[in-house]
DNA sequence: GCCCTGACTGCTA
DNA sequence: TTAGCAGCCAGGG
């Protein structure tokens, strides 16, 4: 049985490295849901108190490489700021480039091993 | 069980 | 990496 969705979610965002990104399309696709990228975004606002601190959801954007966030306590400020610090740039418009920040996800193998973890 | 919502995506113009 | 719009999926009420 694996974990419910939500918490596939947070389990798969985990594994991006520090100073990537990814999006949440890709999630969802890693997750078996292509399709599903909205509730990726539904899950990760889901969040709240110290699951905040302990997945980097600030590493996952929308698929054309910027921000999109519309929380009154999550800005998308605070996104950027958290990314900036990773290393992570962003161009004047305010995107970031796939090409050198995207994350190229993880194997099949690996993903199905994380159901298995507990933690 | 139905209906609505949402931190999205891909297609069309 | 436009702008606008319909389609998708899981949870919550």
């Amino acid at each position: 049985m694996q974990p419910n969705f939500f918490e596939r979610v947070y389990r798969l965002v985990r594994q991006i490295p520090r100073g990537r990104v990814a999006s949440y399309g890709q999630i969802a696709a890693l997750l078996g849901h292509p399709r599903a990228a909205r509730t990726v975004g539904w899950a990760l606002s889901a969040l709240h108190g110290d699951e905040v601190a302990d997945v980097p959801w600030q590493r996952v954007i929308n698929s054309a490489g910027r921000i999109s966030i519309s929380r009154a306590d999550l800005s998308a400020d605070l996104q950027r700021a958290l990314l900036e610090e990773e290393g992570v740039e962003f161009d004047l418009r305010g995107y970031v480039d796939w090409r050198r920040y995207g994350w190229e996800g993880l194997s099949l193998p690996e993903i199905e091993a994380l159901w298995q973890d507990r933690t």
